[in-house]
DNA sequence: GCGATCTCTGAGAGCGTTCCCAGACTTGTG
DNA sequence: CACAAGTCTGGGAACGCTCTCAGAGATCGC
């Protein structure tokens, strides 16, 4: 069943179909509705590769999550929650949404490959990128329309991107620790690769010097997105007797709940805690942190995409959205 | 930058640069070799579109999940689980995995039709299906492939699923808590429209029945796949006194708990508790709970829909995969 | 009242592949 | 050595759309 049979069925030429069926103006209204009759008759949907073949737009967006397994479920509700974003955005405009899914301990040159090679997507979200990262170099260099959904290295600003100002952020989790009256802070970053790490662990020097506080390595511990690392940091920040913790992220943070609790400490009184996202357990947890709506992320990343695609914006566009400091217990008791 | 242009740059035909691509017999070593290289030197990748239109394939295998939002994220990694799994299988073969997220409190009319109007995929995997799912209902009667990841409504045998047998499951669990020497258990269920949340009522049923113990109406209550329905559904259940729950799900449990911890019960002391899943959280909870590898499943359906496809199966096809009951401290203590 | 403009419709070309067929050349067989 | 079978290559048609162009008819302005 093509264009062609709807326009015999309807008594008109393929060229009539096609138009009413992209809600073309000349079409007269009798026409268009027998049209539509015989449409929904038929039951019938255009081709979209034959539609793809001579538009050269598929409309469909690619999302890239180079993280393995135990990052992308878990209590990591990073991922499912910006997937959610970019879905309810490419679903507004009626495009599809492509998941590519790193596997378990692929390397990234693989996956970048496999990427690449299959080119359904008008356009790529990509997530995670590293330093050297092969996918965003490729994509760079060959001109492909995409945005990361942080900062890329080196502030790279020939591409387009969406984040948040990560710096000021932790300026603002740590002012607050030391509003509270902490003087030993702790920090345990995620990849230290990644941007969002980068700059978290910038915004935290930042306020320690500008309350003339000691930046002090002991303090600083380079860790991971993930809650093991964070158990792990903290064991190794407890023999320095940090009075707070500012985590890279809250997977971390529930990490380094788990340390205190097994050492018997006591949250906020022996050590306050500060996590960033903002995630679905942070609340569970009662735990202060930087709200920055991970879904808001997605949404605004997938339309820029989609305005670039359709060219109705300039590449590339810069996005930097405002984060809010949500105080829970972990800092302030009860 | 199409076949024709490599052609010529090869000095051959575009057949035989096709022939190389498809990789093909009936090409002299040394033409191959001359047009990989001329393929490698102009970094071309074939039109997918060119390719779907005559091949009458796209190589992308879509995953609707009907949910709303605070189902996909939060505690419950279900939905992510699957997904890579489905994500794993279809890589291994080259295929595209396009992603139809529900948005929230959309209608179940509305996301059918959203899924079926791009035709994008070459089949769907199903999951969450409620009896009546207009989704469901006109794939089946449109005769597209696609499979879902539990028991069909109605035990509708004309579709392709896989699951696992959550009847013998639920008798496990139930069984466990008997010979634990429970005797008040209570069942709190995911929605009852899904089969996954009915055949594991029904084997709570069968193991009570098959120990001469009374079903009591008042030790059920109907909730749903998350954890908010198993905090209410605990608290309707604490005046009846329960000396344990079975929970349709690691979610619902982790509900129970709260309100169990909320009530100042011991687990398993005063309330044994058993979930279903063997989630990620789970394991942290120290749940006693039903393990089946949802991440297998997936892998398992997209394998099943990807060998309809290619004709490889008849359809339709049943698999139903093994469970294991892992018992942790929530009811066996420590 | 008549050219200009707007509305409506259809035909043809083209998008970049794969598939089928024909033909040339090579190898095998009796 | 003739003929069959196998190997390799190229050209044409087809997949199902959109887009451009041309032309017919209706409407408008002066």
């Amino acid at each position: 069943m093509n264009l062609e049979d709807i326009a015999e069925k309807a008594g008109v030429s393929r060229s009539t179909v096609s138009r009413v069926i992209n809600n073309e103006r000349y079409v007269s209204e009798k026409v268009r509705q027998r049209v539509l009759q015989v449409i929904a008759e038929e039951n019938f949907r255009p081709n979209p590769a034959a539609r793809t073949l001579v538009t050269r737009r598929s409309g469909i967006i690619g999302t890239a999550i180079p993280q393995t397994t135990n990052v992308f479920f878990g209590d990591n509700s990073y991922y499912p929650m910006l997937l959610q974003g970019v879905a309810e955005a490419v679903n507004q405009r009626d495009y599809a949404l492509l998941l590519y899914l790193a596997e378990e301990q692929e390397e990234r040159e693989n996956f970048a490959e496999r990427v690449v090679r299959q080119r359904h997507a008008d356009g790529l979200i990509l997530s995670s990128v590293i330093e050297g990262d092969p996918l965003f170099t490729y994509l760079l260099k060959h001109d492909r329309r995409f945005v990361i959904v942080e900062t890329p290295p080196h502030h790279e600003e020939r591409v387009s991107y969406v984040t948040v100002d990560n710096v000021a952020a932790a300026e603002m989790a740590v002012n607050h620790l030391i509003a509270i009256g902490r003087r030993r802070i702790a920090k345990i970053t995620g990849q230290i690769n990644i941007m969002d790490a980068v700059e978290r662990l910038e915004g935290y020097q930042n306020a320690l010097r500008a309350h003339g506080l000691p930046v002090d390595p002991n303090l600083i511990v380079y860790g991971r997105f993930h809650r093991d690392a964070g158990y792990e940091g903290m064991k190794q920040l407890l023999p320095h007797q940090p009075d707070a913790v500012f985590a890279g992220g809250d997977t971390i943070a529930l990490g380094v709940l788990d340390a205190l609790t097994e050492a018997g400490l006591c949250v906020p009184e022996d050590v306050a805690l500060v996590g960033f996202d903002d995630l679905d357990v942070a609340e569970r947890a009662q735990l202060t942190t930087i709200n920055h709506s991970v879904q808001y992320v997605g949404s605004r990343a997938a339309t820029l995409l989609m305005d670039l695609i359709e060219g109705r914006l300039e590449h590339p566009q810069h996005i930097v959205l405002p984060t809010r400091l949500v105080i829970r217990r972990s800092t302030v008791g009860s």
